[in-house]
DNA sequence: TCAAAAGTGTTTCTTTTACACCCATGC
DNA sequence: GCATGGGTGTAAAAGAAACACTTTTGA
């Protein structure tokens, strides 16, 4: 990394999202050194566009080139890093001369709010970091700087933007089962649906095809597997679904 | 300006919003000896929140200390700023060498949304600029760089965050008539209400005070004056209004 | 044949919409 | 009194919620 080549003032920070075993899980990287970890972020390059630089980012730490990414919030307060706790991390790990004084300079960041499915993502650590780990986004373990927070507001924006936001077809496989459509919003709304209105209101959006069905190898009804009307599926974002 | 004061790479500019004349309108700036006008904005301090710098800069603008203000989108293009364009802004204007090459870095920017009433505001110009004005929101006039799509990012906000921004206490007087209120949610929604079917919503959300009537002059009845319940009217900031 | 879970249908209640009616005001 | 626009009431339509019924599957 040659300091040279990036803007000082601002960095990235990404709050990748996937949904597993019924919840929703944060990617977060542990510091060398120490028990705090951090979302994955980094700097932009002198001429880069910031959308870009967030998309290279994520590529060197998930190997994921098409991914729902979205910036979301700029974190602006002077005081966002404890400079203690910045002092500390540096001081345990031996980065050459220029890299710390890099990283001593005051950063704004830029949230950006990634969906990903878990199985296509090999997660890496930077040379900040030494381990790499989902966490359950309601159990998280501690963070440096303003990191929860980020999280918290990236949460919030999940919620609000749920109308818009690409969630289905980001977060599930191509091929998933009604109730696993239903499982996804009732962890992401907070709030339990019916499962007989949720199929009529699902259904009523014209949005899914049929494409089969799941041996559940239980003794009950197999239910139907359906994937995304793509076509469709871009108009609901465009007018919203009208979930909440 | 003390350029040494101020943090590179990042600025703001911010769409002042208010409704008159039945639209809403936005202010603008003149360049010095151009034809270009441009959103009131400016820099950031070193040391300073980015929200601070914001009403910093707007009250230098308007001598507003209060009033609704929120970010909403970095612009992170690389070549927002149209080079040519640039160039030829700053050698119509004799700046001090110091400001114009500062002026001549890259600057990303962070857009802000301002809602304002009109009558409030004693607008005035900066150093770059030698006029200031009120523009409907659908005829605007030329302007500088990107500045016509932050107006255009701040309206796709104004709609889709319309059931959490406090639209009637920001943009309509203290009291008003249900009337009025009815036809700034047509303007911002572009969309007719039925007049009956509009009064019953509005009351039943329980936010509305009658504090009078309001003698038009007119020979018809005279409407009611309303103000807002403000322990309601926050309530219903969190939840959402229910609008669209 | 039974239990379990998926899929579908029906009834009820609530909300939305359209529109009619009444009320105050100035000429 | 009458035209005008504000305020209120009502009936029809649409939508949401609750819940019952049917189907499929493996044991």
């Amino acid at each position: 990394m040659n300091i040279a080549d990036y803007l000082p003032t601002l960095s990235i920070d990404s709050v990748l999202i996937c949904f597993h075993n019924e919840e929703l899980e944060v990617l977060l990287l542990r510091w060398k050194n120490s028990d705090f970890w951090s979302l994955p972020g980094g700097f932009i390059k002198k001429n880069e566009d910031v959308d870009q630089a967030a998309r290279r980012i994520l590529l060197e730490r998930t190997g994921l080139k098409h991914l729902f990414l979205e910036q979301f919030q700029l974190f602006g307060k002077a005081n966002r890093r404890d400079e203690k706790q910045l002092d500390e991390l540096l001081k345990t790990i031996n980065f050459p001369e220029d890299v710390t004084s890099w990283l001593e300079k005051p950063f704004y960041t830029l949230g950006f709010l990634a969906l990903v499915r878990r199985e296509e993502i090999n997660a890496c650590t930077d040379q900040f970091t030494d381990q790499c780990q989902w966490f359950p986004i309601q159990s998280l373990p501690s963070m440096i700087f303003d990191h929860p927070d980020i999280i918290a507001e990236a949460k919030k924006q999940l919620r609000r933007q749920v109308n818009y936001l690409p969630l289905g077809k980001s977060l599930l496989p191509d091929t998933f089962t009604m109730k696993s459509l239903q499982l996804l919003y009732e962890v992401l709304l907070n709030k339990k649906f019916d499962r007989a209105n949720f199929h009529k209101k699902i259904h009523k959006l014209q949005v899914l095809i049929k494409t089969g069905t799941l041996s559940t190898g239980q003794s009950n009804k197999s239910p139907y597997l359906y994937r995304f009307d793509d076509k469709r599926y871009e108009q609901l974002m465009e007018e919203g679904i009208g979930y909440v």
